[in-house]
DNA sequence: CGGTGTTCTTTAGGGCGTAAAGTGCGGGCG
DNA sequence: CGCCCGCACTTTACGCCCTAAAGAACACCG
């Protein structure tokens, strides 16, 4: 389920996201509804139950209204997303210290970044094609910007490595609220879902480890469990978001230096 | 739109995926309908109207019966989608020649990786969570292996590069597929789109520059406009892969030498 | 006090996945 | 040969979804 925004009339859309905090003193005629409670209440929907189960309906029930209550305050559903998104984005950190340079900045960033989208998964799901144009996701941006401006690096290359830190972020989270989504949604955990299955493959391709064997090679060896009380996946998703990290920076690092020497 | 997989009977689910080509020779009573078929066609609606139009009722029809008709092959929709997901898996390329090391190899891989996932933008929408556990997924992950093992990384370490790599990829990929999505499902270009919102931005933000002062200077930047015939953003996009798939390429080598030295 | 505008509800229509029950045919068995 | 079982397929139906359109209830202004 991905949705885009930034469909309906851009003039509409665009007052809702950059509105003061002048227009909402006006209370309705029946008074119980405003914007701000409906992107709340919306925003606690997704954040309790998914994306998935986010529905006007469900907005609306929690509330204690109907569905249809919402349109006078909100055009569609679409417009809706965009302002949870563009709201939960205020969330963020918005300034990191720059006294040890990009490096120690960038990482502190990634991790933020990453564990605000674990807070908020629903947040993955939200089309990145057509932005909402919002003012914390400008402000996002910026924060990133400030960082990287340090490595000194040419606005075309900076470009590049934008897009790769902001992808490499995003797809670390996205991997394991991927994995928590489905553990939710289907109510069977990681290992009884891998117990029920390995066997089968077994079963099914007895060939496999000569058919597959460095898969089979790198599935074997696998990391030692120190910390078992967080699940298996998600232990080896951190371990991947370290030294995916680390190799991503000094790649930056060796970007730097090329293009200085 | 995501969908998981591996929920149903997993004995099923598996032997559907790793059935040999005999099983298909025996026709129905009525004859008409086979698996192979109905994978087929789903694709088919898959690639020409995207995932969010791959309803039961579609494939149905664009094979003469109704959607119901289907239930007789195939248990349910997240395995249907599993079954087409691992057949196009098949169409990736299965070996890399290794004369110029790994570096090449792992660059010509991940352009075609990128081609093959804009060539099939729905697969990106496959979730990763609950891996099909198909022979071509398996099959895919042994084409990277080989050319990353000639890195001669620890398996710890590789499994964290594998994840960057894999992600980087397909997070470029997603993004430009994002982009084409919207475009069709909208009927709004992206220049229409943003000639429409970025005066309105003006407006609603006169403090723009001052606010995101970096941001400004990024987005003023462009890339020159050297082929006119593909559009901006996808540009933008190949120039960024480009960059960003070099630079996480820099940190691999990095990370080796260090691991050595 | 009556009109007017806003809020919220009701109803309705078209989409979805799929459970359950009904139809009609081919092939195996008596 | 004839009957009937089982399979392929269709019909119907239920409960979700978004939202257009129209109706009801209330506050405020003139």
């Amino acid at each position: 389920m991905v949705v885009y925004a930034g469909q309906g009339d851009a003039r509409r859309s665009m007052s809702l996201l950059w509105r003061g905090a002048a227009d909402e003193a006006k209370a309705g005629v029946k008074g119980g509804l405003s914007l701000d409670a409906i992107v709340d209440a919306a925003i606690g929907v997704a954040d309790e139950h998914g994306m998935a189960a986010l529905s006007m309906r469900a907005v609306g029930e929690r509330l204690g209204r109907t569905a249809m209550a919402l349109y006078t305050y909100v055009p569609n559903k679409a417009e809706l997303i965009d302002l949870m998104y563009d709201k939960v984005l205020g969330e963020l950190p918005g300034d990191y210290p720059l006294d040890g340079g990009w490096r120690p900045a960038l990482t502190t960033w990634a991790r933020d970044t990453r564990a605000f989208y674990l807070w908020h998964p629903w947040v993955l799901q939200v089309s990145q094609a057509r932005p909402a144009l919002g003012p914390n996701e400008f402000r996002m941006l910026e924060t990133l910007l400030r960082i990287l401006r340090e490595t000194g690096l040419d606005v075309q290359v900076l470009r590049g490595v934008v897009g790769a830190v902001v992808q490499f972020v995003r797809g670390s989270a996205d991997v394991i609220a991927d994995v928590r989504r489905a553990a939710r949604d289907t109510g069977v955990g990681d290992e009884e879902w891998w117990f029920a299955r390995s066997p089968v493959l077994e079963e099914v391709a007895p060939d496999f480890a000569a058919r597959f064997p460095l898969a089979t090679w790198l599935g074997g060896m696998e990391a030692p469990a120190e910390d078992d009380c967080t699940p298996y996946l998600e232990r080896e998703a951190e371990w991947n978001f370290t030294v995916g990290l680390d190799v991503l920076l000094d790649g930056i690092e060796a970007t730097i230096a090329r293009s200085v020497g």
